[in-house]
RNA sequence: GACUUGGUAGCUCAGCUGGUUAGAGCAUCUCACUUUUAAUGAGAGGGUCCUGGGUUCGAGUCCCAGCCAGGUCACCA
């Protein structure tokens, strides 16, 4: 393995401070008294304190240093002076270890006392300092001014997600937006929690991979020597749990779809699915707006959010606009008044591609999708999509051809997804059939026919509303992020080659 | 998948119509410096110019193919 010049000198200086009896990589316990935020926060002088953490820049002046520790909270300043730590005349603590075979990027924990600098900045003067551990490649060298300006940032893209632990050692922001993510499925976790709903595991692998329209991935069961896919939905596995007494379930869902990646796909995204009996879409559209003005002041205090230099306001209520006066008002044209030769016709003049396998449903979708979708930047509630593309709405109560459901879109973006859920068995097996006909027609990713979920809505389920919250694309609205791959840890990429 | 932009030191980037030994800042190394904070001052080292072909007296630069990434589009949530 060819080893860069600093990567060599810390090797060297690894072995360094094995022959002076220093382990670098010690096992035992280091205990922490305090963590940079709290400390500063409640600071005092004249503290005993012992701190950790990864030492991130060094200001060497001969006899004294300081040196910026980082911990999980912030950055704290150290003040190390070679006679405090080195009271004998053995000064090799201080001359050797420190300033030589130590290096920005490594851990050290720290005893020492409180102060202030003649600046004012507080400070930990080092008594002691012990190795925690030795870095052996060199940390992308970020520096912040007075200011705030960043200099030599960390920035390009590939570097970032492909090694997302160097990111997030050096861009704070980084770490912020995955504490903020955190903070957004929490509270919505607690909302859900006192309402009493609960929370449920279905399965990942699915024998049968329903409950959405999309390709799924597939894997084999040896002992079972069976297919099975991974869920591309858990929506059919929840309604069971309501046929099954439960009134109000709801699981935060690792689902996979096969398709294409861009800055609002990747192909493993989380789906907070949540189904409630005896309600309807319009008590979940009601229960959304809330939720989500709910999750914006926990995450920001007020429910005013930046996105991409505009202002999202969260607070409820949010615009509630149907499928057909949407695509009326962009486009003119009335769907009530379009069969699938004139919804085709009008899409070819509006410059939309269509093909043969496209039913009426899918035409309306595209029609949507092409013309209005991206309209829509304040959060408004888009409802009432015709039923050949909601094959598990519940029709409409009083409109034909429509269905009880609609999708919430924030910045163009597709957010949440939610119906009245169809629990009529003889409606959804025929619904299913036509599904499998738009298979035969081509449709690649026509529903399955899930014959025990037909079986289970035979058995009764109760009136029951439905959602899925795109959690990935909600934490991109609430942290001012616009690719996808900026709220996921570590999102997908072609593996690397070494 | 298509189009497009990019890939040069650990990081961020220059590198002109092809022309000596490929540069800068930070980082690294050496020296100085006992309250600094993008520490400072002096000096030094560090390169598979993404990979493989080609054109040329000569390629980081031009051409072809490939790899990886970003952006746009297609598909989708």
């Amino acid at each position: 393995m060819i080893r860069s010049e600093q990567e060599q000198v810390r090797l060297g200086s690894l072995q360094q401070l094995r022959d002076l009896g220093i382990n670098p990589f010690p096992a035992e316990e280091f205990l922490v008294s305090h963590r940079s935020e709290g400390l500063r926060a409640d600071f005092k002088e004249g503290v005993e304190v012992s701190l950790a953490g990864r030492m991130m820049s060094r200001r060497i002046m001969g006899k004294a240093s300081f040196a910026e520790l980082k911990d999980s909270q912030g950055s704290f300043q150290l003040y190390i002076n070679r006679d405090e730590i080195c009271p004998g005349e053995d000064k090799t603590l201080y001359n050797s270890v420190f300033k030589k075979l130590l290096d920005r990027g490594d851990f050290i924990g720290v005893k020492g006392v409180t102060f202030l600098t003649k600046v004012g900045e507080p400070s930990v003067k080092v008594l002691e300092f012990k190795v925690l551990s030795k870095a052996i490649r060199p940390l992308p060298a970020v520096k912040t001014d007075d200011d705030g300006n960043v200099h030599d940032a960390f920035s390009d893209p590939e570097l970032r997600y492909r090694m997302r632990y160097v990111d997030l050692c050096v861009n704070d922001k980084v770490k912020e937006t995955f504490v903020t993510r955190s903070k957004i499925i929490r509270t919505i976790r607690e909302a859900f929690d006192n309402e009493g709903w609960l929370e449920v595991d279905t399965p990942v692998l699915q024998a049968i991979p329903g409950g959405a329209a999309a390709r799924p991935f597939a894997t084999h069961h040896n002992a079972l020597d069976i297919p099975l896919y991974l869920r591309i939905a858990n929506e059919l596995y929840l309604k069971r749990l309501i046929v099954g007494g439960f009134e109000g379930v709801y699981e935060f869902a690792r689902n996979f779809r096969n398709e294409g990646m861009d800055r609002t796909h990747n192909p493993e995204f989380t789906i907070l699915e949540l189904y409630v009996a005896y309600k309807d879409y319009n008590w979940m559209m009601k229960t959304m707006e809330e939720l989500l003005g709910k999750v914006a002041k926990s995450v920001h205090g007020k429910t005013q959010v930046v996105l991409a230099g505009q202002e999202i306001d969260f607070s409820p209520p949010y615009a509630r606009v149907t499928m057909r006066d949407a695509i009326l008002e962009n486009t003119s044209f009335d769907i009530d008044n379009l069969d699938e030769d004139g919804l085709r016709k009008a899409c070819k003049q509006l410059g939309i591609d269509v093909d043969a396998s496209m039913g009426r449903g899918k035409l309306i979708d595209e029609l949507f999708g092409e013309k209005c979708e991206h309209k829509y930047i304040q959060p408004t509630f888009i409802t009432d999509y015709p039923v050949d593309m909601s094959p598990l709405t519940k029709t409409h109560r009083d409109k034909p051809g429509y269905t009880e459901r609609f999708e919430l879109f924030i910045n163009g973006t597709e957010v949440a997804n939610a119906y009245s859920e169809l629990n009529d068995p003889i409606d959804q097996r025929e619904r299913f059939e036509s599904q499998a006909q738009l298979a035969e027609r081509g449709d690649d990713e026509a529903m399955f026919i899930d014959q025990d979920f037909l079986r289970s809505l035979e058995f009764g389920m109760p009136p029951t509303s439905g959602v899925g919250i795109g959690i990935d694309r909600l934490v991109m609205m609430l942290t001012d992020q616009t690719s996808i791959q900026e709220v996921l840890l570590f999102p997908q990429m072609r593996p690397e080659q070494f």
